[in-house]
Parts: structure tokens; C-alpha cells; sequence
DNA sequence: TACGGTAGGTGTACGGCGTACACTTGTCAA
DNA sequence: TTGACAAGTGTACGCCGTACACCTACCGTA
């Protein structure tokens, strides 16, 4: 009878439950907290059970990344390339905002599964399906890299602070540090107060990522179009260079 | 004299060895091989020894970030802005490709150090002193991304094998094993085999790393060129859309 | 009904990691 | 001579991933 007390709710675990605790821990403690260890607390079970459902830490990422990846939206049919493109890079990009450990999963693999190879094959495909050489396609690939992931290297997180000590500064040190670092970095101050006018602000957040990001995805789909229009060819471009 | 025996060659150990000594050990075995322990090793001291010089790992990482800046090339002086960051990004990259490690090292970081925003803001004076607005240089500055480190995510490394297992794979296996890949994965097949005529070819390296980088870079500057010609806003563009 | 295989969960242990903290030792100015 | 101080040491703690031997409950078959 004890055994009936503890064991009443144990269903049996799979790979499918592993994998969805490890993305809501990931999700709720971050990536740097995901620990084998505190993925089985979590589950209420020993760290080693894991091992039953996957064969190591790497495979657990593997698993997780290939979960967000069925969360991006399948290619939308009926319509041109370029929308198609568009609507599925952002729609990767909201997928990797509702899970900040998956950037740094995406990057920490080397990430040859079956689900990223498949997924690379169906964005392949937009380009091919557009009418797009494979020779442009290949190296419209290659340039759109990481934004294919909805994410790209984001250099200005924090206007610009230090990692620690968000808001234990007394108010008038802080202008006077503001003032230092305009004095020191004056081409990133003037970029950075370029958009809001009042200064003081800017030591926030002050970008709007969004736009920054349908900037660049923008500029290299317009790019594409214009190299898809004019016939670009790779051993074209290459004669032509210098 | 037992004492003169061991300690003859004992120069002190400093900031700089200490930095010197971790990238070197982080190009000879790896991002994933430097750790405190090993690094005391090499410098024939104890573990605990390092951080008499540096605070901790990170601050390591950060020095040897630092460190990697100084081999970019600063900007060339009487170029044209194109040219100027066009060279400086290729010396960037250049710089990465001395040191494999320092990709997951800047990944890993948050990134804001004095030596980091240096560069960040000589690199953003590049596109000022060009004539571009601060305006648009803001969003060129994101737009540019993890370029500006003379990297992007690498989708294709390896044409389409698994991790593990090289070439233990008998030939014949492996043509075959080709042709299920090509049946999976069409569409990456199809721009895989785009550029070599001879498709047995493929499974080996096949990509042009360089060209394909600069492709993506020019594509980006080409539009910021336009852009910058065509006197854009971001006010105007967040207007513009629909 | 008894039994043997098997899938799932456990317990212990190992070698690695970063680093806190208390200590010795060598050097040099006062 | 002394004593402060910087450089290096030794020990220890709590994490990590995971190998390996073990237990246990179940199930199809004899």
C-alpha cells in the first residue's frame, strides 16, 4: 500500500515528456540552467532515468531544437517567394523569442539532424520554387545564414552598461557616466540618440528590434530579387570580380 | 640550491602571459579544451595561481576577446567608406579564421567591454566619417550584424554527413547512402550540386567560404549604398509601411 | 501457473569543472 | 631587521555529465 501512496500519478516518462520539461525549464530558468540534474528533479526522478529516453545531453538539445522547429510556420502557400521567405523568417524569429535558450541551442550544435536538415530543405525549397537558379539559391543561403533562424548577433542588447549593478547608481552619476561614455564612444552615442531625441532615454533599450531586424531581412530579400531579375550566376560574378 | 634548480626560469606571470598562454591553448585544442585547470597546467602552475591575474573565466574570455581585436586591421585611411569597411571586415574575418575559438567565444559573452565598444564605435565612425546619418547608420550598424566579427552562422559545413564516423563508411555504402540523402533532401541536393558538375564530388567540402561570405557582405553594403544615395529615414520607412 | 526477457527506474561512483578561502613564500621599502 | 604586500599553493565544496551494476514490475509464452 505505501508503494500505491507514492507511485499513484507516475506515468511512465517518454522522450516526448523529456523533451517538453527540458524546454520549460530552459525556458523558464534559461539555457545555462539546464542541467541533466535539475531536468530530473523537475520530473521527479533520479538524473540517470533520463538516459532511458535519450542517449546524452547533446541528443536532449538535438530533441529541443527540433521541437521549436515544429513550432515555425510551414511555407505559405500561394504566394510569391519573397513573402513566402519573409513570413516564414519571422514567424522562426517569434518561435525563438518565446524560447531565449534557443538561440545559444541552435549555435551550440553543430546541427545536422533530420529535423534541421529538413527544415533547410523546405526553405531551400521557397528560392528553388520562386524560379530561382540553384546556383543563386546556394548562395542565397549561405548569405541569409543565421536570419534564417530569426535571430542574428545582437550588438547592442543594453544602450550601454555593464553586465552588473542595473539601477544601483545614484541618478546624478549615472548622467556624469553618460557623459564619460558620450566623450568616449561618440560615434556609437550618436547613433544610438539618433532615433529618440531626448538624450536621457537612451541608456534604456530605445531600439525597436522588430524593425531592426525587417531591416536587414529586408535589404538582403531585395538583394536577392534584384540578383534573381538580372540572371546573376556565380561563375559570372566570380570573372567579373577584380 | 634545491630551490635554484626548480625556480631558475620562473618569470613572475602576468595579465598578458596568462591571456598569450589561453589562446594559445584555445587554438591548439579547442574553445571546448580551455578550462582554468588545463591552462594552469600549461603554464606549469597551480589552478588558482590564474586569478592572481585575471578575475575569473569570463573575464579570461573577455581579455582574450580583447586581445583578438588587436590583430584586425584598423581602418584603412583615404578609402572610400565601402572600401574601408569592406577591408576591415575581411581583416575581421581573417582574424577568426586565425582563431577558430573566438566564434563561441564572442557568442558566449555579453560582450560589453571597453575593448569591444572600441571597436564598435570605430566601426560605427566608419559610416559616419562616410557621410551616412546617424539614422541610418544605427540600423546599417544592426543590420550588419555578427558580420562586423567576420562571421556568420555556418549552415553548410559539412556537404550532409553526420557528426561522428568521417569515412569508416565503405564507398559503395556511401554512394548509396548519397542517393537516399538526394531523395530526402532534394532541394538542398539540388543547390549542393549546383556550382561542381560531378556530383561524387559533394559530400566533401565544395563551398567557397570566402566567396560566399563576401557574397552576403556586398550584398548588404550594395544596399546600404543605395540607400544612403537615396537619402533613407527611418521615419520615412516606418511610414511607408503598410 | 511459472518463468525468463525486457523496459524503465535507481544508487553509486568517477573524473572533470570553476572557484572560495586560508596558507606560505619571496621581495623590497622603511 | 621588519613587516607589508604581491605571487603562488593546497585543500575543499558543490556543481556537472554519465558509466555501470543493480533492482523491479510487467508481459508473452511454455
Amino acid at each position: 500500500m505505501t508503494q500505491q501512496l507514492e507511485a499513484t500519478a507516475r506515468t511512465p516518462l517518454n522522450r516526448e515528456r523529456v523533451l517538453q520539461a527540458a524546454v520549460e525549464l530552459a525556458d523558464a530558468a534559461g539555457f545555462e540552467s539546464l542541467s541533466m540534474r535539475r531536468l530530473a528533479e523537475e520530473l521527479g526522478v533520479v538524473p540517470m532515468a533520463i538516459y532511458k529516453h535519450v542517449a546524452n545531453k547533446d541528443e536532449l538539445l538535438d530533441g529541443m531544437v527540433a521541437a521549436l522547429i515544429c513550432e515555425i510556420a510551414p511555407p505559405a502557400p500561394e504566394q510569391d517567394w519573397k513573402s513566402a521567405v519573409r513570413l516564414r523568417v519571422l514567424s522562426a524569429r517569434q518561435a525563438l523569442q518565446r524560447h531565449p535558450w534557443a538561440r545559444q541551442a541552435i549555435e551550440s550544435r553543430t546541427n545536422k539532424t533530420p529535423a534541421v536538415l529538413d527544415y533547410m530543405d523546405s526553405f531551400t525549397g521557397m528560392f528553388l520554387a520562386g524560379g530561382f537558379s540553384a546556383d543563386l539559391t546556394h548562395h542565397v543561403m549561405h548569405a541569409i545564414g543565421g536570419r534564417m533562424w530569426g535571430f542574428t548577433q545582437e550588438l547592442f542588447d543594453a544602450g550601454g552598461r555593464k553586465a552588473g549593478s542595473p539601477a544601483e547608481i545614484p541618478p546624478e552619476a549615472q548622467s556624469a557616466l553618460l557623459e564619460q561614455m558620450a566623450a568616449r564612444y561618440p560615434n556609437i552615442f550618436a547613433i544610438a540618440t539618433s532615433m529618440n531625441h531626448d538624450a536621457e532615454s537612451v541608456v534604456g533599450h530605445g531600439c525597436d528590434d522588430q524593425f531592426e531586424f525587417e531591416f536587414a531581412l529586408d535589404l538582403l530579400l531585395d538583394g536577392f530579387e534584384r540578383l534573381h531579375e538580372q540572371r546573376w550566376s556565380s561563375t559570372q560574378a566570380k570573372l567579373g570580380r577584380t
